[in-house]
DNA sequence: TACCAAAATGAATATTATTCAGTTAGAGTG
DNA sequence: CACTCTAACTGAATAATATTCATTTTGGTA
């Protein structure tokens, strides 16, 4: 009943939950929820099956306490990654490249956030913390006056994760590695076009082959037309 | 043997598979994968647990067959709201309007997709069948002349999708109805600017962007003329 | 009608998440 | 240091349920 309970027991504690997590997070990444066993869970983290149960009610919960923990190290990753003294734009880039890299590279993770949501529960407190990182760039952005006063961010934002969300499964079914494309294509669509030095939709201009085509085209169907005449 | 097999066998068993679906579509729905029991299914079915397995090979694959039938009626449906005469801009907003309300009518459905698509394995076909209602549409732009002839169809297709199942999720979280505002604010993202907001003056001598659009223009009273004949 | 294969049944089996009665460990106390 | 008491832990037992399969029913055909 110390005043100070800096105790080994709840480091010893705090261990045994990290194990379990860690053991937790690789099955479910690799297995899935349903193929992942509390059994191997429990092997893996060097505990009997009970001891799980004392960490966590059931095995939703575990899952929760896996993708709980993997969001909130992606907001603080995300946080470190983000020059807050950098334009709108550039923070908005770093956020976007930041955000697309991590989820490409632990899909699997990214996936069962799914699972952890069963339906009209609310949300993990951890996923709406992350989410809160763009809202803060975006606030920061209309104050200092580099986006329009009345910027829809809360519309934004669902295009933001959403189209990086797509273009990870995207990428990821076509087995593409990382595509920086991705992010520059969406910051033309979020930002005013005259702040990102591509054209919008990273349309290149078109060249003289893209006319050259088109007068084909268009030659091909006047000679159509003559014919049906 | 008859040359002609449309014999009533073969309409029961697409009745019973079809009662199979409902039932297990309903409870699924309602339940959620987990939630639902085969003993359950069978029964709001009215038939026996062991004849379901005759349909389907395991549970998933059940889930399977009810996201795979919803898919496909969604693009029947898709096809049936998308008026081929419009332009690509109302065509997209029609196809934006289906979507977004079907996702949020059948929000438990739609859910249950993830579940159907086991990490790595094929998408189900019939989601790419659907998904490709929108490539025609954006095809068929850029072959009229009102889309850029650059246009990355391909991202923009994951902008779309991805930015309208997000907006429903975060409807459905506040317990909000459909918003069209949604569907407005995405069109002016993805559809070229000159569609929306007046052209900007130019002072400069004509660019190869300029000379492209003329043809486009060009391009598209030929083609009215063509289908008028 | 009799026959046969296809279709259907549901009790039996197998797999696992979850529980709980019993055991161990280790911090506090004299 | 020995003793006590509680929190932490264990793993065999239980419960729930997906899946199988030996048996029965059905409906088309000769």
């Amino acid at each position: 009943m110390a005043s100070t309970p800096r105790n080994t027991t709840r480091e010893r504690l705090e261990a045994k939950d990290s194990a379990i997590l860690d053991a937790a997070e690789r099955i479910f990444a690799q297995a899935g929820f349903d193929g992942a066993k509390i059994a191997n869970i429990a092997r893996a983290a060097s505990v009997a099956e009970g001891t799980v149960y004392l960490y966590y009610k059931n095995k939703r919960d575990l899952l929760a306490g896996v993708v709980g923990r993997f969001w909130s190290q992606l907001t603080l990753g995300a946080e470190a990654a983000i020059n807050k003294e950098a334009s709108t734009t550039d923070q908005l880039e770093q956020f976007a490249h930041y955000h697309l890299q991590s989820i490409l590279d632990q899909f699997d993770v990214v996936s069962l956030t799914y699972r952890a949501q069963p339906q009209k529960d609310q949300d993990l407190d951890q996923v709406r913390e992350y989410v809160k990182v763009f809202d803060r760039i975006m606030r920061q952005g209309v104050d200092r006056g580099e986006l329009p006063p009345h910027t829809p961010i809360g519309h934004l934002r669902d295009v933001f994760f959403g189209t990086l969300e797509f273009s990870s499964r995207t990428l990821k079914l076509r087995g593409r590695p990382y595509d920086h494309s991705v992010v520059t294509n969406l910051l033309s669509l979020i930002v005013a076009p005259d702040q990102v030095t591509p054209a919008r939709l990273e349309t290149t201009a078109p060249s003289n082959e893209d006319l050259m085509k088109k007068l084909e085209s268009i030659q091909r169907q006047l000679k159509e037309l003559k014919t049906t005449k």
